[in-house]
RNA sequence: UCGGGGUUCGUCUAAUGGCAGGACGCGGGUUUUUGGUACCCGCUACGGGGGUUCGAAUCCCUCACCCCGAACCA
């Protein structure tokens, strides 16, 4: 325990709200840690969403607290039933479950209605029915004091009629607002008589037509924190700005204990945009296929992509929790999602830009076996069996008729190992007269090789992976690349737009030859593609015809070295 | 310019008056039937300036820079 202390290669990445948690724990709280997730059912959640969900539920799994999801439905413009049903699902994929619920700012409409006609009675809210702009001007800015509006004063008899017709729907959307009566000079904006109520003749996604007059945000999240007994209600920095008036509403309505606003800093990702708006113009520009393109940063996508919720976790975990407005590299997450499929996926070989070998001395009708093992640090993952006949495939990038110094794989002359099967030797190139395009390798295999290692123990510098052109089964494999060229697609020039950098080659389809172990996978099925990536069944897979899209490629030295120009 | 936040390796994040640490990344190496994995070694940081102190990333002053705020959005 002391040794804690001064052990410093221990500490793991901050969160300082799970730090303030475990103070206002220690020091006695008197009720059960509660925290809430309370996303508005406008969009599909994402991966900064993955942040705020494992910060919430996590907090409360770690302290014996409890969680609940609730939806912010104040607009019923913008909300939808298909996002409450997405995001419900999105929650539990990640791992997470609430305790009751899910809750609704909704089902506190009623509630809230009768606490703003108090703060009415109580002279602390007014109808204003100055138009838009009007109440925009007389707000003033961050230099000019705002202005009182002229309806300000009106006293409370007209003020609760007023109010009252407002729900009735008397009134044309627009016509009045109720404000709460702050204070006008207050250099918090936020504090300048700010609107409660508006008017909006709009079905709610739930309440339907009840409902005329719909609560904003400042005045349904804190109280809904309240009704809820939520002791730690945590944001996004952004709303620092409104804790003010997150407070002022509980002085008025004489909360005691009241929750506590704590705000930290969103998940920002290189490479890629992360807002509901941006994603939706994504989607309804064509950009991509739909919220759940793999491409996207939605949950919806990388889990189509292939993504685990055990690596999405690991990579919240790793990020930590801080007040400073940071940018995550995204290699970071790729890390944490190779981490995990490297642990858990069987291993299969997939070959996806087919270069035909022969085998010269292999009969044509002949077809040897191997045992390959399913994943070689697993054994208990078993094995399948290999087939290997005179006709095989391996890729194009794997023979080069003219190889760098550092290429090691196959070329004329040369002798490199088939995985799992045996040692295999170039020793010619087929072309298209007209063209010179090769068109297959004539190769010859070493029978004494079986297995990979030839008995006199001579060495080759590679291994590849290969298939049997007889039986293997065509799939498509969908390769991703970064959805953005740049690392920070909203560093935009004068007159250009974020859209600007999307990466015109994010997505390649290949028409790939499997092994035939993968010929039964179901949807969402993982495997490695030995030597080329994580690849998981698309939903787009039909009997016969499968679809993978590929998670993460491996790291991969070689491109490295290529790229840099050290080929040699 | 007013109010609210913020500034530690390239990135994310520790250390809260006592040797600036970890992860990712990058570079090198060992092992290897995946140019994968694993393992080892190395790399780079306290925004600037003043002060207090035996000692400052940490406390004080000051400057600079960044983010958020003037929706009947959340």
């Amino acid at each position: 325990m002391s040794d804690d202390a001064t052990d410093r290669s221990n500490s793991g990445p901050g969160n300082f709200v799970d730090d303030l948690v475990r103070d206002d724990l220690a020091r006695g709280l008197g009720r059960t840690l509660m925290t809430r997730f309370p996303p508005e059912p406008n969009g599909y959640l994402h991966l900064g969403h993955a942040k705020s969900i494992c910060l919430n539920f996590g907090l409360a799994q770690r302290h014996g607290g409890v969680c609940n999801l609730r939806f912010d439905d104040t607009n019923p413009t913008t909300e939808e039933v298909e996002f409450v049903e997405s995001i419900q699902a999105d929650v539990r994929w990640l791992g997470f479950g609430w305790f009751k619920g899910p809750y609704y700012a909704s089902d506190y409409f009623e509630q809230l209605y009768a606490w703003a006609e108090q703060l009415v009675v109580e002279g602390r809210a007014y109808v204003d029915s100055q138009d838009l702009e009007a109440i925009r001007a007389g707000r003033g800015d961050f230099h000019r004091p705002g202005v009182e509006s002229p309806f300000r004063d009106r006293t409370v008899e007209e003020n609760l009629d007023l109010f009252r017709r407002m729900r009735a729907g008397e009134f044309a959307d627009g016509a009045h607002v109720l404000r709460a009566k702050i204070d006008m000079q207050s250099r918090d904006l936020n504090l300048r008589d700010p609107l409660l109520y508006r008017i909006r003749h709009a079905a709610h996604h739930r309440t339907g037509t009840k409902w005329c007059i719909y609560p904003m945000y400042d005045w349904a999240h804190g109280q809904s924190d309240a009704i809820e007994g939520i002791t730690h209600s945590i944001c996004t920095l952004e709303f620092q700005n409104h804790r003010g008036l997150y407070e002022w509403c509980f002085d008025a309505l004489h909360f005691d204990p009241r929750p506590k606003q704590i705000e930290f800093g969103r998940l920002n990702l290189s490479y890629t945009v992360l807002s509901k708006r941006r994603l939706q113009e994504l989607v309804a520009g064509g950009h991509v296929a739909g919220w759940d393109d793999p491409r996207m940063p939605t949950l919806a996508g990388v889990r189509r992509r292939g993504f685990t919720p055990e690596a999405l976790r690991a990579f919240c975990d790793r990020i930590g929790v801080s007040k400073r407005d940071g940018v995550a590299d995204v290699s970071l997450l790729e890390h944490a999602v190779r981490e995990d499929l490297n642990a858990r996926c069987p291993r299969v070989m997939t070959v996806l830009r087919p270069l035909k070998v022969i085998v010269e001395n292999l009969p044509e009708g002949e077809t040897v076996h191997f045992d390959a093992p399913l994943h070689p640090e697993h054994p208990a993952m078993g094995t399948r069996t290999l087939s290997f006949s005179r006709e095989l495939f391996i890729e194009q990038d794997d023979f080069m008729e003219d190889p760098p110094k550092k290429f090691f794989r196959l070329a004329p002359g040369r002798e490199v190992r088939l995985r799992y099967a045996c040692l295999l030797t170039c020793v010619g190139v087929d072309k298209d007269p007209s063209t010179g395009e090769i068109t297959a390798l004539r190769c010859t295999w070493d029978p004494q090789s079986k297995g990979g290692d030839a008995p006199d123990g001579r060495k080759v510098k590679s291994t590849l992976h290969w298939v049997s052109a007889a039986h293997a089964v065509d799939v498509e494999a969908r390769l991703y690349d970064r959805l953005f060229k740049v690392e920070n697609p909203m560093d935009v020039p004068e007159g250009g737009s974020w859209k600007d950098h999307l990466n015109p080659s994010s997505l390649t389809v290949l028409r790939a030859k499997a092994e035939a172990h993968v010929a039964t996978a179901g949807e969402g099925a993982r495997f490695q593609f030995e030597r080329l990536g994580y690849f998981a069944v698309d939903p787009d897979s039909k009997p016969g015809a499968l679809v993978f899209n590929r998670t993460i490629g491996l790291s991969d030295a070689w491109a490295k070295i290529v790229a840099a120009g050290k080929a040699g």
